[in-house]
DNA sequence: TTCACCAAAAAAAACGATTGAAACAAGATT
DNA sequence: AATCTTGTTTCAATCGTTTTTTTTGGTGAA
């Protein structure tokens, strides 16, 4: 089929060991000059290609790690950014990516057992938002394979993000500059990013809407319909997720209002994708392709054996269109 | 480390070669009913992971195929569907998926001999769009790996996709019936998704705009700019993708147009993205999840040793408020 | 009794690498 | 002259499977 190292060795007339050692770089100073001269040249005139898989079965590592993503977030489009910036830093150590996607805890539970059997050396997950714990995972805990989550953060894994507390920092820090004082949030009650914002604000409670059931451009109905429902109306608003914020203000648009006057809205994740709002939205924005970047690293690092923290990055307000000056 | 064949057998006082039998399926009624029930307890008991690359090692193929796409595409939204659907039928058969992203025709080389390393079974491409020709691919293509193209084709390789005449023949069609008659069309002259435009309409040529460098959102302006430089202007433009089509409603929408009223746009691809512009843009839409199962369907049949052809989807016109009837 | 035949199980040879230990010169040390 | 180095090179075991070939008992027929 292919050439082999048994190939090489016997066009260069030398044991296969030899040609390992040569073609690895492992037997540095233990191979002749001239030897190991006359064994790169057989090899490239064979054009040889070692055999990854039967590299990894005999050093037992597989050189792949799994990323596990929920399909509905994966489509939402700011992972592919991600997953580039991970492969980059994957690729520089000959290292591949095998993909694993869910849309369910039993699911993501096979997919687990799905990367076991390929015997990944390290794990890259995003659980979805609608995932309570980490138990569908418990087949890669338990076999401790290196891991790193995204997104989101769990007790005990190390994770990759932003603070979600300096994000709401960031955002109402931005607004109350703009003279904002009223600000709605449409997330969960619990996410400590409401915190972030109700420090800033010096408040104990603002409006907040906390049912973002799906990430779905039909949300922004919903959120519009809660904006007008509110007794006192916000200046404001912190959505959740980018995608959401541009249906919010498309429908508010629709219904016409005129934003950003009627309302300032701030996004988070500061995606591409707000540019083409109009007015373009003004977000939270997180470093994607370092962020994919970043986790390779530290996966490499577990890989290696060595223990890692937290990582966090500083967000950044990317501003475009979608606030207004009180003042 | 991990529980193997070895220990099964010793588990359960048999010879290794017998669990393989039993636990493969492949020595059906070669094994008695005994020692098959045996086997397959103390498999459960130890909780028996196969290990694949093993078994790729020995029965050379390695369950994986490649996924080769080009980065800026990638980002571009609409893959993520495709690949799950890839996805999705390659689990049915225990295959995985190793992604390989490339951003320039030398790193498409590289990824290709990345591939041929890993000695994945298939390979199914995106040519990015700048691609001339398949030469960055020769090395995969020497070494006879089945694979099939998607987005577009290319003589000798089978693809899967729209045929682009249909495509602008639909799009013209619909615009037809709305009573448009003169159509522009943004993408390139020499486009069958032109001559599809023409050919409905009846007529030699029309108003093109073919530099569509990248699929930015600034190209939205571009075109806006030229949509206005026309003598004679337009009633409906047909755009080759979302993105730009929903740039330019953007831009038009900014410089104080009332779209469709003004103009009628209709993009092509059929992203759900196009929802959240104002007005929503109408599509040809392709499927996509759909595409991804056939594209794995068909790399199977190649992986088998059949001989395939190219598959065409038929396209829908997905109706949003993008366009407007003149009558 | 002997031989062929069968099923069931085990042994052994791949697959394509890595790697620790052994072999082999040739020159230096006692 | 015997032993020790030292620098090269090869052997052989290993990784976890699959798959071909052999080895077992046990039957039934000659």
């Amino acid at each position: 089929m292919s050439i082999t190292l048994k190939d090489i060795a016997s066009d260069a007339g030398v044991g296969m060991s030899t040609v390992s050692y040569v073609l690895t770089g492992s037997g540095v100073n233990k191979v002749g000059k001239e030897t190991r001269k006359r064994i790169l040249a057989s090899a490239e005139k064979l054009g040889y290609l070692p055999n990854i898989g039967a590299r990894g079965l005999s050093c037992g590592r597989t050189f792949m790690i799994g990323v596990l993503l929920e399909e509905q977030e994966f489509a939402s489009s700011f992972y592919p950014d991600i997953l580039q910036g991970l492969e980059h830093v994957l690729n520089q150590r000959n290292y591949g990516l095998l993909l694993a996607s869910y849309s369910s805890a039993e699911e993501l539970k096979a997919k687990c057992f799905y990367l076991l059997q390929r015997r990944v050396d390290g794990v890259a997950a995003f659980p979805g938002a609608w995932l309570d714990d980490l138990s569908p995972m418990q087949p890669l805990l338990e076999k401790q394979i290196p891991m790193v989550t995204m997104t989101r953060s769990f007790p005990g894994i190390p994770s990759i993000g932003i603070e979600p507390f300096v994000i709401g920092e960031t955002a109402a820090r931005y607004l109350v500059e703009l003279g904002h004082r009223n600000i709605a949030y449409a997330g969960p009650e619990s996410s400590p990013r409401r915190t972030g914002i109700l420090s800033v604000l010096g408040k104990e409670t603002c409006p907040t809407f906390g049912k973002l059931a799906s990430y779905d451009f039909e949300l922004g109905i919903t959120l519009f319909d809660w904006i007008r429902s509110l007794a006192e109306r916000p200046t404001a608003v912190v959505v959740e997720s980018d995608i959401a914020a541009v249906a919010l203000i498309r429908t508010a648009c629709a219904s016409g209002w005129k934003l950003p006057r009627d309302l300032s809205v701030v996004g988070i994740d500061g995606l591409d994708f707000g540019k083409i709002s109009l007015p373009a939205l003004t977000s939270v924005g997180q470093p994607t392709f370092e962020r994919g970047e970043k986790t390779a690293e530290l996966l490499f690092e577990l890989i290696d054996g060595r223990k890692v923290d937290n990582f966090f990055f500083q967000p950044r307000m990317i501003v475009r269109e979608s606030c207004c000056s009180l003042e």
